[in-house]
DNA sequence: ACATATACTTGGAGTCGTCAAGCATCGGAA
DNA sequence: TTCCGATGCTTGACGACTCCAAGTATATGT
């Protein structure tokens, strides 16, 4: 309908299929208490990568420093994260899954993986993808990428 | 990090392409009054596609009737949509674009399809991605897919 | 005509998000 | 050591978005 630019069309697709996903998975989020801003957040604390601080996760979720302490209260009322001083530095705060948190996230992104629309392709296809994604994001992104340690 | 599966890597790919295309025309928005719900709704509003109702427009953009009121009204007050009655069924209104918001999403998308990630992939390559994300997207899709005319 | 359904709007409440200001801690210079 | 400017997080105020429940207007079928 609309006599726009291939990449025109490739965005309506990467929406759409973000927006799919996130409504395939809609019931688990209720049933884990979850609302979307705080499964993103879940979602970024992966278990076998170091415990980011409050800092690092406003940088990786591009948002205010304040809405992370928000979001970790939130989290750590459902008992899914706990905030504990930085060793060498009592300013900054660590945010760590619990056991609990662990589980929450794992059934999360289990529903993810298994009721995105990208499941139905092969493994083929999902390589193929993959290569042309990452190429896509590939570094000298933004230029914006001081890192933050 | 993350000893997870393909699928997974391609959901956090393609949900950070998706926002890394929003982050890079947050100048644009701004300079438009509009917000990231806002300029949603702009974006649906294909010039070349029969003008839609609020209902449907409800269903587009997955929110309840009462949100695309209130964006409606935000829209209507930046003078980018107008609503009026549908012929026939007086119930029934329609979302057309004012000059001045067709204008401001030509900006948006313009904005959006040059800066984005993809943008920096190839023709070829941009076939080849679109190639494989409509046959992931494709129809038996939700299968909650009653139509709504 | 009347009941029922549909399309939209209104009011109330909760979540998310930012900014400005504040507190605690750190690190370097005097 | 002591002081000062940065850094990390929290708080408070406010606005934007979103849903739900209830209400109004119009349409449809009996």
């Amino acid at each position: 309908m609309d006599g726009e630019s291939l990449t025109y069309q490739l965005l309506r697709l990467v929406h759409a299929m973000d927006d799919a996903t996130d409504a395939a998975i809609q019931d688990v989020l209720t049933e884990l208490n979850l609302t979307h801003p705080l499964a993103d957040a879940l979602w970024q604390l992966d278990p076998a990568a170091p415990a980011p601080s409050m800092r690092q996760m406003a940088v990786r979720l591009r948002c205010d420093p304040s809405t992370v302490t928000f979001l970790a209260d939130r989290l750590h009322q459902l008992s899914y994260v706990t905030r504990t001083a930085a060793t060498g530095d009592r300013r900054t705060k660590v945010l760590e899954l619990t056991d609990q948190g662990r589980e929450a996230r794992r059934r999360l992104v289990e529903a993810a993986t298994t009721r995105t629309p990208l499941a139905r392709l092969t493994a083929a296809e999902q390589r193929r993808l993959h290569t042309l994604m990452t190429r896509a994001m590939a570094p000298s992104a933004t230029e914006e990428e001081k890192r933050y340690g």
